[in-house]
DNA sequence: GCGAAGTTGTGACGGTTTGTAACAGCCGCG
DNA sequence: CGCGGCTGTTACAAACCGTCACAACTTCGC
């Protein structure tokens, strides 16, 4: 789960995240020859505990990567785009299923082979690396999230983090959520019905409009933003989300 | 927060520099030539923000690595202990503040120079890729604990890991927590209040026992880790402690 | 020895979120 | 066209945890 088009959210109000495209001569050449595999929604691509014999590469598609604790809960990790890569790690076992939320196509590449390939090369290591943290500064927004932040914040955050991949510049960008809303439910340490009503509530507001089932429009990035945490409690142009914004910011 | 498996510190050995080349074997040896500096209980090695100029190594003493959301929300998203290194990351910025929870010595590492010497040795870059790994994978622990574990199983969790930290396999280990109930609070997500009541309730059963006020005796490991969320909940031995055991406890 | 400040433990109360429903919308199928 | 199956929405009671308040305790300074 190494996300090159990270899912990194900035934090502060001042620190805008310039993610960087994949280069032509990157990690992803290195995938160029392989043949294409597709998995259709639902299947699995490999299961925590497997052996971890293959790093992938995403073509197309979206994935989803989970683990599940022995009761059933299930935790979803990450959700993998198109570019990024998908099982680089020195265990020898996975440790998380990757499972395709919508139609997949994937490049395969032999473990060993790719930990050489990027021993070899000087070009490779830097960005791999780059990967590396990139993800691990996701992991610690994804944290933050977790621990602290309210229903609220962390479904305005999740669709914040989406609506910037698409490349910000649309002011009202249409976004496509391509998992359902146990996915979200799963990543965001909710259940469906407090997802669910929290949409309708940014719905209501105005900040998002729904466009289809998987899709949206976000009217207002600002208030998204603010409402995700970002900025800061005491800027008037942030307010919260009808009723709860009286008790959240009771002035 | 890069945990090596070694906690080994080759303090007194001095690298005969004229017998062997610059390619030092392990990472912390890397660190070997500086000098220590010392911080005080409370005090910040950095701040998030900050120029990332150095990499350093933990010699004594533990940290806290934390960030602050705008108003004021702390979250910890790791404690740091001797022989693991701090501050590795390609970002031109620290992306949290790091600060000592006791007396802390640390060896100091040039940036520029850090990455140089990973790029040079090809017996480095794989250390650092599996300290990499196992941060990776200590994250996806906490994303687990935090998305979809109760109070009770957040604390056993981190009960747990101390524990298997110390390594001997003492069925009754004692161990140590240098850290505040805020410190607590505040990597699991929780409160003051809901830390200090669950680990009175974990007294309560006798699964821990209270030694000093920051060490205390773990008395059933096993009920440790099922109360953690590790076992199959119907495993019998691995009751509760919750409504169940108050019954059976009835003060 | 004594008081102040910080840390920790305990209780009562309330709020956000959850769990359990029932219901509505979308889709494929016969 | 009507029918289940699935996903998503809404309502209500319940649970867990957070908030507030206060007491006990430790640590530090004087």
């Amino acid at each position: 789960m190494l996300s090159q088009a990270t899912m990194s959210q900035p934090r502060g109000a001042v620190r805008p995240f310039a993610t960087v495209p994949p280069q032509p001569a990157s990690l992803n050449s290195l995938f160029g020859g392989q043949p294409i595999e597709t998995f259709e929604p639902g299947t699995a691509v490999f299961w925590e505990g497997d052996d971890a014999r293959h790093v992938f590469e995403v073509v197309e598609g979206v994935l989803r990567v989970f683990r599940i604790l022995s009761d059933g809960r299930r935790i979803i990790t990450g959700f993998i785009y198109p570019g990024d890569l998908l099982g680089v790690s020195l265990k020898d076992q996975y440790l998380y299923t990757a499972e395709a939320v919508t139609r997949t196509k994937l490049r395969r590449y032999e473990h060993g082979r790719f930990q050489d390939e990027i021993n070899r090369s000087p070009e490779l290591r830097p960005q791999l690396f780059a990967c590396l943290c990139d993800e691990m500064a996701a992991a610690q927004d994804q944290m933050v999230l977790l621990a602290r932040k309210s229903a609220e914040e962390r479904v305005a955050s999740f669709l914040l983090v989406i609506a910037r991949r698409l490349g910000d510049d649309a002011r009202q960008p249409v976004i496509e959520i391509p998992m359902t809303r146990l996915d979200m439910a799963d990543y965001l340490g909710l259940t469906i019905e407090t997802v669910s009503r929290t949409m309708t509530r940014l719905t209501n507001c105005g900040v998002i409009a729904p466009s289809s089932r998987h899709a949206m429009v976000v009217r207002k990035l600002g208030k998204l933003a603010a409402l995700a945490g970002e900025i800061d409690a005491d800027d008037k142009s942030a307010a919260g989300v009808g009723a709860v914004q009286q008790a959240v910011w009771p002035q």
